[in-house]
DNA sequence: CCGCCTCGAGTTCT
DNA sequence: CTCGAGGCGG
């Protein structure tokens, strides 16, 4: 016999578990904290081990109770799970809103918006208060019994405290937090398992898992959206008050359902969450519009296995499957080869997308991507297309896998592969490719930010063979501008005077439009801080490159390999010749270096001896009379005899304003 | 040596 | 934006 205090003791801790489960998984409203529940957890753990008697099926401590399953059995749900009919747009939706109102004889009714889960729907079984069952929808009639699996879900009430139907079936979408996708596939690539292309499939995955252990090791979650049947006690006439009732009996109901009351209220949802769905943490496919009035939905019953009170008005899909054309390969301005998909054109997300890179050939071994597939193609959220995974059960054997090709397709130079990366890169750096994609690089925002020079325009001046290396931008003339037509006056202007804006581009955007190996604008900025010059750069000893934060071993050899090379210090030179500044325009220390100055007169902000002791910290000098080597007099008022000398030589003059500019910055 | 963080490179369509 | 590489601290 177990002692009663025990015995309470035990009761009060599985309703305490139970109780704080339910603030943290359902209501989002943690009371304690972790330790304080794993200390519950324990207590009630070492209890149940001293007196296994003790031990209930709704015990929190049961939720991974059942040993490894052999398979599912087969289930017969007892009122079948339907499947809804689509609008894809609002056309579609009005139609069904009109057919409804007519089969209704013109009543007004309410309806409730629920966002469409992309996840796996289930059926959960209540008897007495206890979960006895939990099947997966299978083909609506018959599912899989996933009991075990869906117990380890936290969200989901072992037992319900209170009164309850005696019987009754609740149905839900089960899904994987999206929060935790990108991890689960880290873990399954790490222990050498294919990826999950989607978080529906992870969470299909999960709920199919034999040993129950492994789906308890899933983030898994559920949504409830609807009552199957119950049985023994009155309930809601209507759909949104059953769902506050299911709320209040501790299941999990999505906080963005509504009621509506019109067919606009329907729309402004619809358009709400098409925007704002990419930040949920479940993928959501569209909207689920349900006419509210439980007896309505009598009335207007079902046809086939679709039910005519509901209908799912679909967000424009963000996936598609379609045929895999061929591979292409792009050279980069680093000589890479990027292999990228040509597809058959097809619609994501209301854009035609026709090619997705597929990033090297690592990309294309892991996902196993044929040419001739079938493939699903993603635009998830965000603008750019991806091809996730190949479609298997399209397979019809006359895929051909993807080689990476042994020469360049450019310019046909045996590729080099580095060892223990399957990444190959065309190592001719005269490859037109690379001086296309550099050129680019060089004439870009980023870089020297010639305005009116695109793709197009560089495309053309290396055709015409008007541009050998990057340097050639500068010797562009109006003639050959013209020579190469589609080109008014006007534009051809443009271009030259933005040719020689650029110039006088600072320091650092130079260095980084020079497109050298893992030198972007950061590291571009951290050499220009440093050597104020290209010159003591392009000298600068690998040793010493590694010395400056930021500098590896790595960037240091490739800096030093570009300045060593012949060529490269040749296109230097060029841009030397032809006006560009390759000194910082303001660097920060020294920047004085060699210039004579003369102070004189009364400065307004800061004494003689300040602006002096500041000239001096720069690196230049103080001349006590102007004299032909005096770069600058600074003037301040009542400038007397020194001005005047100044003026006699012509010597440059700055106003205490001019100056200050010219010693800003710090 | 490992994990974390930052930076670089490539990318689609209208 | 996303992936991978490089730098660096522990």
């Amino acid at each position: 016999m177990i002692d009663t205090n025990i015995r309470e003791r035990a009761k009060y801790l599985r309703n305490e578990i139970n109780r704080h489960n339910h603030l943290y998984h359902v209501l989002d409203r943690p009371e304690i904290g972790d330790a304080e529940y794993d200390r519950l957890m324990r207590e009630l753990g070492e209890l149940e081990n001293q007196y296994p008697g003790l031990i209930t099926t709704d015990s929190p401590t049961q939720r991974v109770g059942a040993p490894p399953a052999d398979g599912f059995t087969e289930v017969k749900h007892v009122v079948p799970l339907l499947s809804l009919g689509n609008a894809f747009n609002d056309e579609e939706l009005e139609s069904w809103h009109k057919r409804v109102t007519s089969l209704l004889d013109g009543a007004v009714f309410d309806t409730v918006c629920e966002l469409k889960m992309d996840g796996l729907a289930v059926a959960l079984t209540y008897e007495n208060g206890l979960l006895i069952h939990g099947a997966t929808r299978g083909d609506g009639l018959r599912g899989e019994d996933v009991t075990q699996n869906l117990r380890t879900i936290r969200s989901i009430p072992l037992s319900i405290s209170g009164t309850s139907p005696e019987r009754f079936e609740v149905r839900g979408e089960v899904y994987f937090p999206r929060s935790h996708f990108a991890r689960l596939n880290e873990q399954r690539i790490i222990n050498d398992l294919p990826p999950f292309a989607n978080p529906r499939n992870s969470a299909a995955g999960s709920l199919r898992q034999l040993d129950p252990r492994n789906t308890a090791q899933r983030p898994l979650d559920i949504f409830i959206y609807g009552l199957g049947y119950a049985n023994g006690t009155q309930m809601p006439d209507n759909h949104w008050d059953t769902m506050l009732y299911l709320k209040s009996l501790g299941f999990r109901i999505n906080s963005n359902n509504v009621l509506c009351h019109n067919l606009d209220d329907v729309k402004n949802y619809y358009r709400h969450w098409l925007d704002d769905r990419k930040d949920l943490d479940y993928d959501a496919d569209g909207v689920v519009v349900k006419v509210n009035s439980l007896s309505y939905q009598r009335n207007l019953g079902q046809v086939g296995r679709e039910p005519r009170w509901a209908i799912a008005y679909k967000f424009p899909a963000t996936q598609a499957v379609t045929q895999l054309l061929d591979i292409g390969i792009n050279v980069g301005r680093t000589g890479r080869l990027n292999p990228y998909a040509v597809l058959e054109p097809v619609n994501v997300g209301g854009v035609t997308v026709k090619t997705a890179t597929l990033h090297n050939e690592d990309d294309i071994l892991r996902k196993d991507v044929r040419i001739g597939d079938w493939v699903l193609v993603e635009r998830a959220g965000e603008v750019i297309p991806r091809v996730v995974a190949p479609v298997i059960e399209h397979r019809t054997g006359h895929e051909r896998k993807f080689a990476m090709p042994e020469r360049c397709p450019i310019c046909n130079t045996i590729v080099v592969r580095t060892i223990g990366v399957a990444m190959s890169s065309c190592p001719n750096t005269a490859c037109p490719a690379q001086l296309y994609e550099l050129l680019k690089h060089f004439v870009s925002k980023g870089g020297m930010d010639i305005e009116g020079m695109g793709e197009k325009l560089c495309a053309a001046l290396l055709d015409a063979s008007l541009i050998e290396d990057i340097a050639d931008v500068y010797f562009i003339t109006r003639d050959d501008l013209i020579k190469l037509d589609h080109m008014a006056d006007i534009s051809t202007d443009n271009i030259i005077n933005a040719i020689y804006k650029s110039k006088e581009r600072p320091l650092a955007r130079v260095i980084f439009a020079l497109g050298i190996l893992h030198v972007g604008s950061e590291t571009a900025e951290i050499l220009t801080s440093h050597f104020g010059d290209i010159i003591p750069l392009a000298r600068a000893p690998e040793e010493e490159l590694v010395t400056i934060p930021g500098i590896g071993p790595i960037i240091a050899q490739s800096i030093s390999s570009y300045f060593h090379d012949q060529d490269n210090m040749e296109v230097i030179e060029k841009l030397r010749t032809s006006g560009v500044r390759l000194q910082e325009e303001n660097p920060l220390e020294l920047r004085l270096t060699g210039t004579l100055f003369v102070v004189t007169g009364k400065l307004e902000s800061l004494t003689r001896a300040m602006a002096e002791t500041r000239i001096k910290e720069l690196g230049g000098a103080i001349g006590s009379s102007v004299s032909r080597k005096t770069n600058y007099l600074v003037a301040g008022k009542d400038a007397g005899s020194k001005l005047e000398e100044a003026l006699k030589l012509g010597t440059p003059m700055l106003s205490e304003d001019e100056f200050l500019k010219m010693i800003g910055g710090n």
